[in-house]
DNA sequence: TTGTAGGCGTTATCAC
DNA sequence: GTGATAACGCCTACAA
């Protein structure tokens, strides 16, 4: 079956293929009755318009490309999910590449992206900032870029972010208060963007109700269940566990209960956690897990009408949002005693 | 910044365009000193070939367009990660669009990939069938497509699945030898191939063992831990309540799990379980969930390969393939009795 | 309102 | 070996 192409339909109809092409575009004038019948015998035809055609001559493509680090963790699926909603709102379509939390594959998606022609990029960096020049030279020729999470100031780019710091000086500070002396911070990689904001609220916390330095401890892990697990195994063998936990993610606090527990600790009774980032995960576990909700979909969404402000308009601001969550406290980090 | 062409580099070196563009295709006579003048040059001047343009010429694009229901529950996100490790490997590029279990996004989605000239599509069905005649007409003009799971066998065409049938079977049959008297099947959406085959294995398990048919039962629900929780509900409400449950997956396990704990239930003392699909929550969570695991990556690579085969030879063979996996039995459906 | 013709950045088929 | 030149399918001045 052949595809079909504007020439096509211009022959049968005894027109030129301008007009045939007119009539797909609305701006241009053009009787309604040829405009009916081009569009009528284009249909029946089963015509479809090249996009990459178009997108040759046209230089836009009404695509936007969405590069995410790694979509192992729920919340990366769901900052795509709710992109994909939005800009296919709008008349685009979402390319997604992931990185797998390396910066080499990250250029080389955000390169493939803008070869092909995206209208437009929204980036979630992976750890490091290796890329930060490309990004930078991409951002000075105009092009639209628009930054979730893990940014460093240095790029003059719209972006949206969580405030890390302040609800993770919450989460910290609701474990300090509920009489646990001991407190851990499981970090991530340290050289995140977002650990690193995380790290600066547990020690503000721990600060303001004045916990001596050897009574905290921040334990640099990655993001997946595995390290916190590793963690935990080292601390037991040092005779080292304390009181409660604030982990970086969900993920690492369930490798870490899961390791504690099979060790004979119970949890919350010796050891209380809170997590991060919640997932669905939270409310299913036993117990169930405190945890900081980050407002996934708003912040996709947001993301999204920067970008497509941006491309729109040239001229459009830069602009930092900065956005906050919610705090569910369950049964992972209260003392027996407390009523939830 | 302007996008240079090789009209830019030709006019530089005084030489003319096919000159340049040979020099980046090597099935062309060139002579060694020109050519590598014009790679120094561009690579100099940042030159990047244009892939639309590419594309436009060539009628292919390198690129290879994946389509999946979700990727809300992990085993999609590893299939996607797979896949691409796999395909870039090969050279090509993976454009990723997910349908939202959608059947109408699902067929926009394959559409659009199509329509920007990918070279070949694996498509993961969602629920329904109403876009088989679409593929149907596809692959009768010879497009290249592989299907992974989830599909019907009036499709000609490769694909790649898990005997969904025989790994029920075992899961259940483990439940059977248990000792559980009451076991209920909790088998997501009905006209889903892949639940309706792990129906058949459950269905197969117990008429061999002879069980009596008020001994067992089969509850649709869909793929979310919610759909678990509800279903759980409802037969509390019925006291209907049985020993054990095989579940289509791990999500709806752990979902009915939380509720039967919510309502004073052990797991597994009072009520046994089997997830499958197993996710790495399997581990994680108190009781261990037992659970079949499928070779996630093996699935994806194969997927990966066979649509290769047919891209580069258009008679490549249709083929079958049929995957097994592992069945972990853990905690939480063994008797207490049992060693593990 | 419609047609002509040139261009988007490549590749590919001819000549020379 | 290399250079014109015509595709690829569409958009868009400019002319008519």
């Amino acid at each position: 079956m052949k595809h079909y192409t504007i020439k096509d339909i211009a022959k049968k109809l005894n027109v030129s293929i301008s007009t045939v092409s007119r009539a797909f575009n609305d701006k241009y004038d053009i009787k309604k009755e040829t405009k009916e019948l081009i569009l009528k015998t284009a249909e029946d035809m089963g015509y479809i318009p090249n996009p990459i055609a178009k997108k040759l001559s046209q230089k836009r493509s009404l695509n936007i490309g969405v590069v995410v680090p790694e979509f192992i963790n729920e919340y990366y699926s769901e900052i795509v999910i709710a992109l994909q909603e939005f800009l296919i709102s709008k008349g685009y379509q979402v390319l997604v590449m992931q990185s797998d939390e390396n910066e080499e594959q990250e250029l080389i998606n955000a390169q493939t992206l803008i070869n092909n022609m995206v209208d437009g990029l929204i980036v979630a960096p992976t750890t490091g900032n290796r890329n930060m020049k490309y990004y930078q030279d991409r951002i000075k020729e105009g092009y639209p870029i628009v930054f979730l999470n893990r940014i460093e100031e240095s790029v003059p780019v719209s972006k949206v972010v969580f405030n890390n710091m302040k609800w993770s000086f919450f989460a910290t500070e609701h474990l300090i208060r509920q009489g646990y002396k001991k407190i851990y911070h499981l970090s991530g990689y340290k050289d995140l963007s977002v650990s690193y904001e995380r790290i600066q609220g547990f020690k503000k916390a721990m600060n303001k109700h004045h916990i001596p330095k050897e009574n905290y401890k921040i334990i640099e892990t990655g993001l997946l269940a595995k390290e916190g697990m590793e963690v935990i195994e080292d601390l037991i063998y040092h005779h080292d566990v304390p009181d409660a936990f604030f982990c970086v993610n969900d993920m690492v606090a369930l490798g870490a209960i899961r390791k504690l527990k099979d060790n004979g600790y119970k949890v919350p009774e010796d050891v209380a956690f809170v997590g991060f980032t919640e997932t669905r995960m939270a409310e299913l576990v036993t117990p169930q897990l405190s945890s900081v909700k980050q407002p996934t979909f708003k912040m996709a969404k947001k993301a999204g009408e920067l970008l497509i402000e941006r491309i729109e308009d040239e001229n459009a601001p830069i602009e930092t949002i900065v956005m906050n969550g919610e705090f569910n406290i369950r049964q992972s980090s209260v003392r027996e005693s407390s009523i939830l």
